[in-house]
DNA sequence: CAGTATCCCAGTTGATACTG
DNA sequence: CAGTATCAACTGGGATACTG
């Protein structure tokens, strides 16, 4: 949906295409996992905790769980023991990466004003 | 900041210009009342309310004054009786759209994949 | 190692009534 | 008309303990 087709139709913002854009990158840690994600895939599932730092280990596994179901994360699994999984981007992901530069781009053109 | 700037340094996202883009149109109404806005300025209170339908006037209100102090939405009031207050998007709102753009955009295309 | 399960709190949002 | 005040409900996220 374009912004003209907006005028006079939301009802709910859930049922536009940003608010798809935004159920699937919104969450809190979404976002910061993906751009890790970017930089270090494929990467474990406690590396990937570590480089977050501050994250908790439920918050870690239902964000990855999410984007694992909305189709930006690759989940791999190893059948060893100890257990090896390895998560890396999937090619829906990677598409959202330059959009993600955009709002890096004006954050940073615009936090000081 | 970029994505390659990211690596082993994030910590938490409300430090990132990510963070601060977010922060500003992350909340649950913002881009809504920014999209109407844009298609309707200027407009008043209780029209853009009728506009959004689902919102209460207690979320707008608080809404709007978020963008109001972000530099988002000018507020212009007139000293009248009854008042008449309206609302429109500052030059800043105006970068933004097309970066909203790009997440309708992205949208779009991946709602049903 | 890679997670789950459970409990709980704090902040967000909603409903309703009221006001300058 | 353009809001504010108050209280209730919902929800996201954190702490901790446990498991295959």
């Amino acid at each position: 949906m374009s912004m003209a087709e907006y005028k006079g139709k939301v009802r709910n913002i859930q049922d536009t295409p940003f608010g798809y854009t935004m159920s699937v990158i919104g969450g809190k840690w979404k976002m910061v996992i993906i751009y890790l994600l970017a930089e270090n895939q494929p990467i474990r599932f406690n590396d990937l905790k570590r480089q977050i730092g501050a994250i908790t280990f439920k918050m870690l596994s239902s964000q990855l769980k999410e984007l694992e179901a909305d189709g930006l994360v690759k989940r791999k699994e190893y059948p060893q023991v100890p257990p090896k999984v390895e998560y890396s981007l999937t090619d829906k992901a990677e598409t959202l990466l330059p959009v993600l530069e955009k709002l890096c781009e004006w954050g940073v053109k615009n936090q000081n004003n």
